[in-house]
DNA sequence: AGTCGCTGGGTAATCCATTACCCGCCCGCT
DNA sequence: AGCGGGCGGGTAATGGATTACCCAGCGACT
C-alpha cells in the first residue's frame, strides 16, 4: 500500500511537503500542490490512519453507544448525530450496548483505547464506566439518562413530565383503573415514567396500587407478558400507560388476544411516536420525544467540550409532545 | 495517559515483557504476568490502539456500510454480524451511507484509512467505489445487493422469487390489476423485486402494464405517493406489491384516506415483516426476509476472507418466506 | 565436565504521518 | 551593497506498542 514516502518520491519533494500539501495545513507553492495531487491520486494512497492518529493523538471520530440498535428511538438519535458530526468534519461510529452493562464497557474501553475525539452515549445504568471517560479527559455527553453520581453534559426529555401529561389525559377522559407498564427497574426513564404517573394519579387524588404497574425490559416479549398478567387479574386496568413503542406491540397483542379494543374498552397511551401508529385501528396515542433533535443538541454540546473540556457541565431538558389520537378516547 | 513504558517501570519489567505478559503471545513467568497485570491495573493502563494498529498494520474492527439505519432491515443485519464478530473478539463499527454513493464512499475511505479487517456493505449501486477495497485486498463481503462487476462474497436474498411467489399469491386469491410500487432504479432488490413480480403475471398469462409500476425511493413518503397515484387512476390496482415495510406505511395511509380497505378493496403484500404488521387490521401480508440471518452468514463469511483472502468468491442465497395474512384475502 | 538446546526476557528496530526546527532564497529598504 | 524579514520547503524527532533478534542461564545428555 502506497506511502507518504511514495507520493513524495512521485512528486520529487519531501514527505512533509506532501503532508502539508494534502492536509492545507501550511502555505505550499501552488505548483507543488498539484504535484503532489496527481502523484496521490496516480498512486490510490490513503494516509495510514492509525499512524496520522498516532501522532496527532486524535482521532476526528465520535463513538455513540446507544442501548439498542433496533430501536427507532435510538436511530433517531443517531441520525441527528451523524449530520452535525459530518458537517464539521468527523465521523460517526454506532456501537450497540444492548442495555448490558458489560458491552457498554466493552465499547468505552475500545473508544479509549481507539483514542476518539468524544462519545456520547446512553448510559445503561448504575454501573459507571463511564468514570474512566472523565479520567482520561475524552469529552462525552449523555443523552435520554443522567450519570449517577457524574458531572458531565447531559440532554435529557422530561419524560417525568410527559408522563404526568399522558397520564392526566387518561384520567380526563374517564379511565378509572390506569396501569403502567414500564422498564426494568434502576433504568433512568422507566423510573421517570412511573414517577410522572404516581405524580397523576396522586394530583388527581387517586390511590396508586402496585397492582396497576408492571416492570420489564423494554422490548415486546415482555410487555406482552406484563399486559396478560394485569389483566387477568380480577381488577384489570381499563387504562395502561405503556413505556415505548416495541412494548406497544406487545401490549397490543395482548389487548387483542383478550378481545379487547384499544380505547372503548382499555385506554393506551405508549411512549414514541412510530409510523405505524397512526394506521392501527384505533390509531395509537402517544408522546412523542424529539429523538433527532437530541442526537444533534448532543452532538454540539460533544463538540463545544472537545474544544474546550473545562466549560461547566450543562443540562439540556427537551420537551415531549402527546399526540392524543383514538386509542385513548372511549 | 499512562503507557506501556510506565506499566513496564512499575511491575519493574521492559516494555516487551508488559506487551508478551498483557497479549498471551508467548510465555512469560507467572509472577511477572501477575506483576504486570497489577501495574496496569493500578495505573489504568489502556493501549494506545492506533500505535498497536500501527504496527500490527491491522485493527480487530469491521466495519458495517449499511444504506439506512432506520430500515429495521438493516438494523436486525447489525445484529446478526455484530453477534458473531464478538465471538471472536472482533468489534463493529456500523456507518449509515443512506444510499447515498457518496457517503459510501466516505466511508469506505476512513475503513481503509483506520485499516479495518474487513468491510461489510450493502452497496448503493452502481458507482463502485468498491473496487478501492479490492485494490488494497482488503476483506469485503456484499449483503443483500450483488456488486456490479466485482468480484465477492454476497450474501443474498432470492427476492426475485419471493416476489414471484408473492404476486402468485395475489393472483390465486383472485386479484385482477396487480401494481408494484418497488424501490428506485438501479438499486438491485427494486430492481429483483419488479422482475419477480412480472415473472409472475406472466407466469399467468397476464399482461403487465407500466400504468400499475410506480418506483420511488424507499421511504413512506415516495410511497404515499405513489399509491395516491395509482388510485387516482382511471383504472386502479386491485392488489398491490409493495417492497418494504417502510413503504407499506405510506401505501397503508392512502389507502385509508382513499377509503380503501386492504385486502377487500385493494390486496396487499409488502416485504419486510414489521412487528406491527400483525396488529393491523386487517393483518398485513409480508415477505419475511432473513435478516438476521444474512448477517450472520455474511460475517462468517468476511471472517473466513480475513484469514484467507484467495478463496474464491462464493454467493450464498437465502430464501424468503411468504407470511399470509388477511390484508391479501378478499 | 562440556556442550547443546530451550526458555524467558531485554534491546532496539519498526510501523507511518505529522510537525518542530532550521536553512536558503528573495525582496525591499536604507 | 548590505541586512533584515518572510516564506517555502527539507531534515529529523516524535508518538507508543509490537516483535525480530539476541543473550543469559539452566537442565539434560553424552
Amino acid at each position: 500500500m502506497a506511502r507518504i514516502s511514495d507520493v513524495a518520491a512521485r512528486a520529487g519533494v519531501s514527505t512533509a511537503t506532501v503532508s502539508r500539501a494534502l492536509n492545507g495545513k501550511s502555505t505550499v507553492d501552488r505548483e507543488l500542490v498539484a504535484r503532489v495531487q496527481q502523484a496521490a491520486e496516480e498512486l490510490g494512497y490513503q494516509p495510514n490512519g492509525p499512524a496520522r492518529n498516532l501522532r496527532r493523538q486524535e482521532a476526528a471520530v465520535v463513538a455513540l453507544i446507544i442501548s439498542d440498535v433496533e430501536n427507532p428511538f435510538f436511530t433517531a438519535i443517531a441520525r441527528g448525530v451523524e449530520d452535525v458530526a459530518h458537517e464539521v468534519g468527523y465521523s460517526v461510529v454506532l456501537c450497540n450496548s444492548d442495555e448490558n452493562a458489560e458491552k457498554e464497557n466493552r465499547y468505552i474501553d475500545i473508544a479509549i483505547q481507539e483514542r476518539v475525539a468524544g462519545v456520547i452515549l446512553s448510559p445503561t445504568g448504575t454501573t459507571s464506566s463511564v468514570g474512566k471517560l472523565a479520567a482520561r479527559g475524552t469529552a462525552f455527553v449523555a443523552v435520554d439518562r443522567p450519570l449517577p453520581g457524574q458531572e458531565s453534559d447531559v440532554v435529557l426529555v422530561d419524560t417525568r413530565l410527559a408522563a404526568h401529561q399522558a397520564t392526566a389525559h387518561l384520567i380526563a377522559q374517564g379511565y378509572q383503573r390506569i396501569g403502567c407498564i414500564t422498564g426494568p427497574l434502576g433504568v433512568r426513564t422507566a423510573d421517570d415514567r412511573l414517577a410522572g404517573y404516581r405524580d397523576a394519579l396522586k394530583s388527581a387524588k387517586r390511590r396508586s396500587t402496585t397492582k396497576l404497574v408492571r416492570r420489564t425490559e423494554y422490548k415486546a416479549a415482555g410487555a406482552h407478558r406484563a399486559a396478560q398478567e394485569l389483566l387477568n387479574q380480577s381488577e384489570p386496568p381499563d387504562a395502561l400507560l405503556v413505556a415505548n413503542s416495541a412494548m406497544a406491540v406487545g401490549v397490543l397483542q395482548a389487548l387483542h388476544e383478550h378481545g379487547a379494543r384499544p380505547g372503548r374498552d382499555v385506554g393506551l397511551v405508549a411512549f414514541d411516536d412510530a409510523p405505524w401508529a397512526e394506521l392501527l385501528d384505533p390509531p395509537l396515542s402517544v408522546v412523542a420525544q424529539p429523538a433527532y433533535e437530541i442526537g444533534t443538541v448532543a452532538a454540539r454540546l460533544l463538540l463545544a467540550r472537545i474544544a474546550d473540556n473545562t466549560r461547566p457541565p450543562t443540562t439540556t431538558t427537551l420537551g415531549a409532545r402527546l399526540i392524543e389520537r383514538a386509542s385513548s378516547h372511549r
